[in-house]
DNA sequence: CGGCAGTGGTTACAATTGAAACCAATCTTA
DNA sequence: TAAGATTGGTTTCAATTGTAACCACTGCCG
């Protein structure tokens, strides 16, 4: 597993030059360290165990689940309120939505006000789905969290918002440079 | 932002109520604060965004750039080296070589010692590119970073650790309960 | 009213991803 | 050395996801 027999720890001095021509060659990069791709790494493995989790239990997919737990703090939500609420877009809304309604975990009305909307509303059996679920959420988001001291957790909190922030930043003004 | 007003400090003490009854209902989830939520909006948000430099300018995948990252620093592995050392899987690996070998940004040559081995290395165009692009990469972590202090920016490092172990943990010993 | 821009939501289609089957070479062991 | 197990890597097929086009309705403006 861990054989880090080729990490060349140093800087790689690749000729051991002492031309300066060689100043050229960037640093290497070290993916292991590049906050993008362990961002990336830990958020699928935290997300692939708890989707796991959902889908083993309550034959819930994350997006699905993620809609009921809006709806479940949340009544008489229309599907573009979800959209504002989840972060996930339209067409995964509308996907998430159809499925739970198959499954009866939730019930779409007409708004009579506005005929395009449609009000969302979790069933009975989609409440007692979300009861049984949210526990188990909490289960997981404690066990992560417990790794972490308090202070730690706070610290995560805060600098979540932070990088957060500025990544939205780059949504908006566009890219770097 | 930091409104913590419902955090129940405490372990969900599920008895303490004077009606029975009511102890059924859970706590609501809070899903802007449930940590696999954020870390997956922060993930996708930081990916997406340099996913889009990238391929605007190298014409290149995630997937790609890493395999590319990692040959840049250590030359001559084979796919089964980079599975080790990216956390990605064979065939991620496997089509990410195909295309960069397209593209001409690396080579592939037979391990005469092992035939099933091929060994993959960066080729000239590869290594231009990788020159290039590291330090793309290096301008969005320092710009992330940027929004940190010194210290976060240690925290962060030792948090991200701790928080890998434990969902790899889960990975392993199987789920919790 | 009649048209036309904007909104809510779904559908259709392409690209990406994941799981399992697969081929070929090597290793093991008898 | 032959048979089965293992390893390296690719292919195939299904499921998931993203993008754009689309329909139905509303709201606005002439």
């Amino acid at each position: 597993m861990t054989n880090d027999t080729t990490n060349s720890e140093t800087h790689s001095e690749t000729g051991a030059f002492s031309d300066p021509i060689d100043a050229v060659r960037p640093d290497d990069l070290r993916l292991e360290k590049f906050l993008p791709y362990r961002l990336s790494v830990l958020s699928n493995r935290v997300s692939n165990a708890i989707a796991d989790a959902y889908s083993a239990r309550f034959d819930l997919t994350i997006p699905a689940w993620r809609v009921m737990a809006i709806l479940g703090r949340f009544p008489n939500l229309s599907a573009a309120d979800l959209v504002e609420q989840t972060a996930m877009d339209k067409v995964a809304i509308s996907r998430a939505v159809s499925i739970l309604i198959k499954n009866d975990y939730i019930t779409r009305s007409e708004d009579l006000a506005d005929r395009r909307r449609q009000v969302l509303n979790l069933s009975e059996l989609g409440r007692d789905v979300y009861e049984r679920i949210v526990p188990l959420a909490q289960q997981y988001e404690n066990d992560l969290m417990g790794s972490l001291s308090a202070d730690e957790r706070n610290q995560l909190d805060s600098i979540i918002e932070k990088l957060m922030a500025r990544a939205q930043d780059w949504a908006n003004r566009g890219l770097i440079d």
